[in-house]
DNA sequence: TCCTTTTGTTAGATTAGACTAACATTAATA
DNA sequence: TATTAATGTTAGTCTAATCTAACAAAAGGA
């Protein structure tokens, strides 16, 4: 079987969504999900017919053979996989991420396509590190588009990432958002609060500080979400 | 300007890398390098040429105009991006990334660009977080492929992440490979030591284990990591 | 210099995928 | 049931990108 090219997968993949939603695909259904017309999709047609994708009768719905929904599911598949990493993993919005993961779900070779799975499965077997991981970028990315405004974030700062063990620091502000903010602030790190490092570990591994008294592990990316003063 | 075609694409990139490797650009190099007759490109540098996008009078060399070497330079940039995250992240071989890389270069929106630079930077930032962050990747592939082989790994066990605060374990075994495998048995967690779990925090944060009387804090990948039996 | 090899070009064909205009069939409805 | 509306098909055109075969120019060597 002959490799097929970029559009007629599409179209394949049109059939197998449509007749999902409804129970047959038609060929206005498929122009107009394609944006094509309807000669396009004809023609098209009978290039699938040819190569037994499609069972089809002049005026007739359209379905799919069993080698043909292979195909269509493999495609869909592929549409799915590239999106979850685009929208859920990247944070690109969906109208985009969908987009953008049909165009290049015809151009990846099958190695590719597996690493991607397993980079999604690998984030996804532990859903507290996934969590994480993503909103770790999310502020990533936000704090970059902050900076933009902000150009000068207060010159003098410097970050409990950026101190040595036995060093001290005055909170003065928290970046980020959401549930590392929220936890920083549970855990008594508030501004104001002194802080002192105590060791930071090699290799991914937490820095373990001192506030009020108590010891307290981090991750290396909270320690630079951290703002500090001198003491 | 009208958008390029990925066709017209790729040979301005070659046009471009072909004339930083030499010192100029020749049809027949160019032909080469995009693995189509001479033919194809002479009838692809008239098009550009109509598009102001290179410099070529008949029989003599090839140069990208301004407007061509910034159009190019993307496209080579992108190129490269997209390499970077198949080869150096997901950890595709390179001949595979590579081709992968330059059949979607033409197809990714500029939000998903921005995106994949952004979350390349992220892990740029920090060195280390960024090294365990492909290692266990790395890991997770091997283990996975390991796993077709064995089909049962040793029905009874389970592993440290399977404890709960309290519970002791005996070690069995170190799964994973290099640094992670290694730093390990350097905390003294060798097969026939005996483990407590004590506390394991939320939101991707360390267990907090004893080990010989010491604790030690690892990182709940890691945990999973480690098989055991019961005590 | 003149012959040969290398390189570049032209001409013409082919394939895929789109389009519009015109026509045919089927479905809806008065 | 007869007409109209909706849908599908055919025919013919166009563009982009490739190819082979034949020819032309430039470069190199005897
Ligand atoms: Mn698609
Ligand atoms: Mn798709
Ligand atoms: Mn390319
Ligand atoms: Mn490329």
């Amino acid at each position: 079987m002959e490799a097929l090219t970029p559009s007629l997968e599409d179209y394949l993949e049109a059939i197998w969504t449509i007749s999902l939603r409804d129970k047959v695909a038609r060929v206005k259904d498929i122009a107009k999900s394609l944006r094509v017309s309807t000669p396009s999709v004809v023609n098209a047609l009978n290039v699938l017919l040819e190569k037994n994708l499609i069972k089809h009768e002049r005026y007739g719905y359209i379905e799919l053979t069993d080698q043909g929904a292979l195909k269509a599911k493999e495609v869909d598949e592929h549409h799915k996989l590239l999106f979850t990493l685009l929208n859920e993993i990247f944070g690109i919005n969906a109208g985009i991420a969908s987009k953008d993961a049909c165009k290049i779900e015809h151009h990846l070779s099958k190695e590719t396509i597996k690493r991607i799975e397993q980079f999604i499965q690998f984030l996804e077997e532990d859903q507290e590190e996934k969590a994480f991981f993503t909103s770790r970028f999310k502020d990533f990315v936000e704090k970059g588009e902050e900076d933009m405004g902000d150009k000068k974030v207060s010159k003098a700062d410097f970050t409990l990432r950026d101190l040595k063990p036995g060093e001290k620091g005055k909170v003065i502000k928290i970046k980020g958002k959401g549930n590392l903010k929220k936890r920083l602030l549970d855990m008594g790190i508030v501004p104001g609060t002194e802080i002192q490092l105590k060791k930071v570990a090699p290799l991914g591994d937490p820095v373990d500080i001192l506030v009020k008294g108590y010891h307290l592990s981090l991750r290396k990316g909270e320690a630079r979400d951290i703002l500090l003063e001198k003491v």
